[in-house]
RNA sequence: GUGGUUGUAGCUCAGCUGGUUAGAGCAUUGGUUUGUGGUACCAAGGGUCGCCGGUUCGAACCCGGUCUUCCACCCCA
């Protein structure tokens, strides 16, 4: 045998099976986006350089994919950098391209692009592939679908509050219940960053924080000392490890610990009103919950910070996430356009859904009828037949090969193909069709009109 | 990027401290049954043991490298 061949890392390819599940949550999630007033837009797999860089911090830069300019690259290349092996300057020197790392900066690329021709507030989702040069393990790939649903030109928190409930209709959607919607908010971090006397480590502050529940209290105060914070600044961040109860009692305390930083406390009145709106209006199957702890890399985010985590009894990262930012449009030259905006994680959630069971058994709609091929003559007479079939939309198939009755059956067995179609020199001369359910196992000759009346 | 782990037939896996022609189940193909599938029985095909190199009289097994799998860290959907 030949060398086997073989994908990269940390991609897949998909059987049908896998592709009618993974449509599945594709449908349900942009039936969702259309019924919250959200329009589709595509954009490239790749992008310049310039547009994807910097945007996702130094680690982000990292995982972008880049990709090697044609022709002779190395022409262009700076004589010092090479001879130092200076990769960061080689790089922007042979590569001017890269594939995409999510969907929100391209998107704000695209705003900024098209400011002219779009309506304010501009909904839009966006359901594509995205690629990270990241090592692969448990619901991590390379490359991978995210969903996203932005709206920009807008700051009103009632953007937030349909966000949540987007998010909750569309894991209800799938039924995938018991998720939880965490949220936070960048004013809070940085805030609590301001009394702490750590506004300039804001980054090294909130990444040491969010590894709170996996690394606990002591280990987190640990690295906050290594990352230069005082111990001073630590000492007052006691009350937020012990921070617990309803959202609203989590609030009070927030009130107390920032209630000199008026960044801070903006961000709690932004939280509350999200809150009670999303207390009166109630959510159908998941839980709204405030995590001070949660940051996320991601430092675009201005505002709200959200978070979806599958219900506990499973083993996975986040389902999605996202929230606002306010600059991410000045960062191409179109200031004063706020957005916000969510992320679901295809592919995590399939294997969740696949984890707990929960996708239909219809998702994949088979083949309904196969017709043996006894010969040329009887194929013809057979194809008659079939084009009324698909005209009232039976899947219908003919075997294409004139091979043995038995080999033709256990095609039909194999593929779970629940009825067959026996059509040999008697059935053309007689003008009927033997159908054959392979469940039962029963048989009966009937005319076409019975043979559809009995599929359909 | 760091540390660990995995790789034997199409699939799931055996293969003792290195020792002759590397096995099983399922799947495939043919037959028992040339107008009838699922069951049963019989038979056959299919592997340079991930790849490259090394140690050895001899390597699937030991050593090094590389790729891949999965996991933890980093980070993240």
């Amino acid at each position: 045998m030949a060398q086997k061949p073989s994908i990269p890392k940390g991609t897949r390819d998909f059987n049908p099976e896998q592709v009618a599940k993974r449509n599945y949550i594709f449908n349900t999630i942009r039936g969702s986006f259309e019924t919250f007033g959200f329009q589709p837009i595509e954009t490239p797999s790749f992008e310049n350089s310039d547009t994807l860089m910097g945007k996702y911090g130094e680690e982000g830069d990292r995982l972008i994919f880049k990709i090697l300019n044609s022709g002779d690259y190395l022409a262009k290349v700076d004589e010092q950098a090479y001879i130092n092996k200076d990769s960061l300057k080689l790089t922007s020197n042979i590569s001017e391209k890269a594939l995409r790392y999510d969907l929100t900066v391209p998107f704000a690329r695209y705003v900024v692009q098209h400011q002219n021709e779009i309506e304010f507030p501009f909904k839009r989702y966006q359901i594509q592939p995205v690629w990270r040069a990241d090592r692969p393990q448990k619901g991590r790939f390379r490359e991978f679908f995210q969903c996203d649903a932005d709206v920009v030109g807008s700051k009103s928190l009632w953007q937030e509050v349909e966000f949540i409930q987007l998010y909750d209709t569309v894991f209800s959607s799938l039924k995938l219940e018991g998720v939880t919607i965490k949220i936070n908010n960048r004013k809070i971090l940085a805030g609590i960053a301001e009394v702490i006397g750590a506004s300039d480590k804001l980054i090294d502050f909130t990444v040491a924080l969010d590894k709170l529940d996996k690394i606990g209290e002591a280990k987190v105060k640990e690295e906050m000392r290594s990352k230069g914070i005082s111990e001073k600044g630590i000492s007052k961040l006691q009350p937020l490890f012990t921070l617990s109860g309803s959202f609203e009692t989590q609030i009070e305390s927030l009130k107390a610990i920032l209630s000199s930083s008026e960044e801070g406390t903006k961000g709690i009145e932004e939280l509350s009103f999200i809150n009670e709106a999303i207390s009166e209006l109630g959510l159908k199957t998941a839980t709204l919950q405030l995590d001070v702890t949660l940051a996320r890399g991601l430092n675009y985010y201005t505002g709200a910070i959200f978070e979806v985590a599958a219900p506990k009894t499973v083993q996975m990262g986040s389902i999605g996430g996202g929230g606002r930012y306010d600059d991410l449009t000045g960062i191409f030259g179109l200031n004063n356009v706020s957005g916000v905006g969510i992320s679901f994680g295809l592919d995590r959630i399939y294997l969740v859904l696949e984890e707990l069971g929960l996708f239909p058994e219809t998702v994949n709609k088979n083949v309904e009828v196969l017709f043996i091929n006894f010969g040329d003559k009887e194929a013809l007479f057979c194809l008659k037949a079939i084009k009324e079939l698909r005209s009232v939309g039976i899947y219908t198939e003919l075997y294409p090969d004139t091979d043995k009755m038995k080999k033709q059956m256990n095609h039909a067995n194999k593929r779970n193909i629940p009825f067959v179609v026996l059509v040999g020199d008697e059935e053309v001369a007689s003008n009927k069709y033997t159908l054959k359910n392979m469940i039962s196992g029963e048989q009966h000759k009937v005319t076409l009109q019975e043979l559809i009346n009995h599929i359909k």
